[in-house]
DNA sequence: TTAGCATGCACAATCGGTTGTGCATTATAC
DNA sequence: GTATAATGCACAACCGATTGTGCATGCTAA
C-alpha cells in the first residue's frame, strides 16, 4: 500500500485560501451555513474554490466528530448466489438512497466468522447491523446491543432483534400445492414427494418441512419421515444424500421439494449420472435461479421477493419497533406454474 | 436510526479504570507497548480490562489520527451473477487476511455511479480502489491519482493504472478449439458458429472476437461478420438478437459461442420458445455457472480463474509497479471438453 | 558517593472536521 | 441620537485515538 499521500486539502487548506476561517468553511461545506448566517458570497466563494480544487471531505474525521459514521453493515453467508447477492445488491441500493455507505462482509455459514465480522462492523461504528441468514443470530443482537447499535435479523430470525424473513411454511405450502397440483394432472405413479436439502436446525428449513406436511394433510396425505432429507445446504451433500436415499429403490421418486438452488444442483447432477432428466419428475425449488428458469420452464420454484424484503428492513430502521421478537414475513413468489 | 449510544468506552476511560493514562493504554492496546517499554503487568491489567469491559477501538479516531483507514475498496458492475460475487467474495476473503476492511459497491455498468462511488470510496479515505469491469476505468484511476490513492483495475483494463484481466483472446480461442474440435466429431451441417453477447465497446468482447476469429482462421475457416452478434450484457438483448438472426433463416446454427452467461439466458429461453433444445447445437460459453454445469453437462465453458485474478490484484497492491500501463493475464480454464 | 544509563510511564500535540458561543459591525426602532 | 436587534463571522473546545518527547525513579559502575 503506497499511501504517499499528496496531503489532501482540508478546510484548513480552504480557509486560507478563501482568506476565511475553518468554521466557515466546514458550515458552508456541510450545508449548516444558512443557520448559521454566512453570507451567500463567501458561501458561494467556499463552495467554488472546494470544487476547482477537489476538495473531499475526510469521512473519518465527520464521523469522530459527529459520532456517526454514515455506515450501515450487513452480514451475509456468501455473496456467491443468486439469492443473497440479490439482498446485497437491494441492501446496497437503498443504502445508498439514504445517504448511508453499506458495508457487506461474508461469514461463510460460520459463526466465528460472524463475530469477527460483526465485532469489526462495530469498530467501525455502524449505524445499524443487518444480519443475514445468520447461524447465531441473537450473540450478534446482544454485541451490538451492548454498543447501543439497532440490529436486524434477514432471512433467519433471531430472538433479540426484529427479523424479516420470508413466510417459508405457506411458501412451502404453496410451492408443494403446485407440485401436488400437477401431479394429479398426471398420472403419477404416487404422491410421495422426496424433500431433499437445507439444514434441520435452522428455522427456515423447519418452516418449509411444516408447510410441505401441511399442504399435503390438506389432500389427505401422509408425510413419511423417510421421505424428508435435510442434508444441509451443499451441492455435494444433496448429491450423496440422494444416492444413498434412492440405493434401495428402483424408481424415481414422482415429485422433489428441493428446498435451495445449491441443493438443486447436487439433485441435477446425480440424475445426469443416472441418466434420467429433470423432467422425469415434477420439481419444486424452494429458491429462484434465472439460468435454471431459462433452461427449466417446468421447473417450479419459490422466489423470494427480495425487493420488498429490504424495504421491510429499512422500514424497520427507520421507526424501530419498541418489540424486539417483532417478526415480519415477507410472501415469496411461486413461479413455473 | 436510533443511536442513543449508552456511550461507548474509551481509552479515557479505561485509563481511569487501570489507574494509568490514556496513551499507555492506547500503547498497549495497539501492541506498541514493548516498544514503548510498558511493564508487563500494567500491560495485562489494561488488557484484562478492556477484555472484561468489552473495549473496541473506534477505527475512525484510529483512521484519522494514522492517517490510514484501513478500509481498501471495490466497485462492481453488480453482484447478482456468479463471476462477479465470487469477485467480490476472493477479495474480500484475501482483504480480511491481510487485516483490511473491504468495501464493495455496485455500480450497475454506469459511469456516473462508478465516479460517485469512487468518490465516497475516497471520502472514506480507501487505502487503495479496485475498479472492476468498470465502463470508464481511466477516469477512476484519475481521481485516485488525484489523492494519492492506487487503483488497480480488474477484468476490464484501463491504461492509467495496472489491470489484472483473463487471457481473453487466448480463452476465447481454446473455448472455440473446444467447440470445432467438437463439430468435427459430429457429422455438422457446416462450420459456422454464431457467436452472440457483449459489448462491441468493450476490450474483452473485442479480444474474445480476436480469439474467436483466430481459432477459426487456424483451421483455414473465414468468419463472416453477419455471425457475430455482441448485443450487449442483458438476457433480453441476446433473445432479441437471436430472434432477429433467426427470421430469415430456417436452420438453427450448428454451434454459438456465447459471451457470457446472462447472454446464455436469453439463448435458452429463445431456443425453448422456438421448441428447440441446447442439446441441438455445440455450444460453449465464456464465463461459468455451475447450475448451468449441471443442467447441461455438454455445455463447453470458459471459466476464468477467480481466485488466481485476485490473488494477482494483491499481488500488485503489495509491490507497486512503476508502470503504470501493466498487464496481466490470467488463463481461463475450459470446462466440459 | 555520584555520574550515567535503563526503566516505566505521563504529557501534550495532533489528525480534520463540527458546533456552542461570543464579539464586532450594521441596520432598524423610537 | 441612542437603544436594540439582526447580521456575519471567528474562536476554541471537542470527538478518540497515536506518538514524539521528557521526567522521575532505580540500578550499575567508577
Amino acid at each position: 500500500m503506497v499511501s504517499e499521500s499528496p496531503k489532501r486539502l482540508t478546510i484548513y487548506d480552504l480557509a486560507r485560501l478563501a482568506d476565511t476561517s475553518p468554521s466557515t468553511v466546514s458550515a458552508v461545506l456541510n450545508g449548516s451555513w444558512q443557520r448559521r448566517r454566512i453570507s451567500q458570497k463567501l458561501a458561494d466563494k467556499i463552495l467554488s474554490l472546494a470544487e476547482s480544487e477537489g476538495y473531499s471531505a475526510n469521512m473519518q474525521a465527520r464521523a469522530l466528530r459527529r459520532e456517526r459514521s454514515g455506515i450501515i453493515g450487513m452480514i451475509l453467508p456468501l455473496y456467491d448466489n443468486r439469492y443473497f447477492s440479490s439482498i446485497a445488491q437491494h441492501f446496497e441500493a437503498q443504502a445508498r438512497q439514504r445517504g448511508l455507505f453499506a458495508i457487506v462482509a461474508c461469514t461463510n455459514r460460520d459463526p466465528a466468522q460472524e463475530r469477527e465480522a460483526a465485532r469489526m462492523m462495530l469498530a467501525y461504528r455502524v449505524e445499524c447491523l443487518v444480519s443475514t441468514g445468520a447461524t447465531d443470530p441473537d450473540t450478534i443482537s446482544v454485541m451490538c446491543d451492548e454498543s447501543g447499535v439497532a440490529s436486524i435479523n434477514l432471512d433467519l430470525p433471531g430472538s433479540k432483534a426484529p427479523s424479516v424473513i420470508s413466510d417459508n411454511r405457506e411458501g412451502a405450502r404453496q410451492l408443494t400445492n403446485a407440485i401436488l397440483d400437477r401431479l394429479a394432472g398426471q398420472a403419477a405413479r404416487d404422491d410421495a414427494i422426496l424433500f431433499i436439502g437445507g439444514r434441520s436446525e435452522d428455522h427456515n428449513t423447519r418452516e418449509r418441512i411444516a408447510g410441505f406436511s401441511q399442504a399435503r394433510a390438506e389432500r389427505g396425505l401422509s408425510t413419511s419421515e423417510a421421505d424428508i432429507l435435510p442434508c444441509d445446504y451443499a451441492a455435494d451433500k444433496a448429491q450423496v444424500a440422494l444416492e444413498a436415499y434412492m440405493r434401495p429403490r428402483s424408481t424415481l421418486p414422482s415429485a422433489m421439494f428441493v428446498n435451495s438452488t445449491i441443493s438443486l444442483e447436487g439433485v441435477v447432477r446425480w440424475l445426469q449420472r443416472g441418466g434420467y432428466q429433470l423432467d422425469d419428475m415434477i420439481v419444486g425449488c424452494f429458491d429462484w435461479d434465472p439460468l435454471a428458469a431459462a433452461f427449466h420452464p417446468h421447473l417450479i420454484m419459490a422466489r423470494q421477493s427480495v425487493g420488498e424484503m429490504i424495504d421491510r428492513v429499512f422500514e424497520v430502521i427507520d421507526t424501530p419497533s419498541p418489540d424486539a421478537r417483532l417478526l415480519i414475513e415477507v410472501q415469496p413468489d411461486i413461479i413455473g406454474v
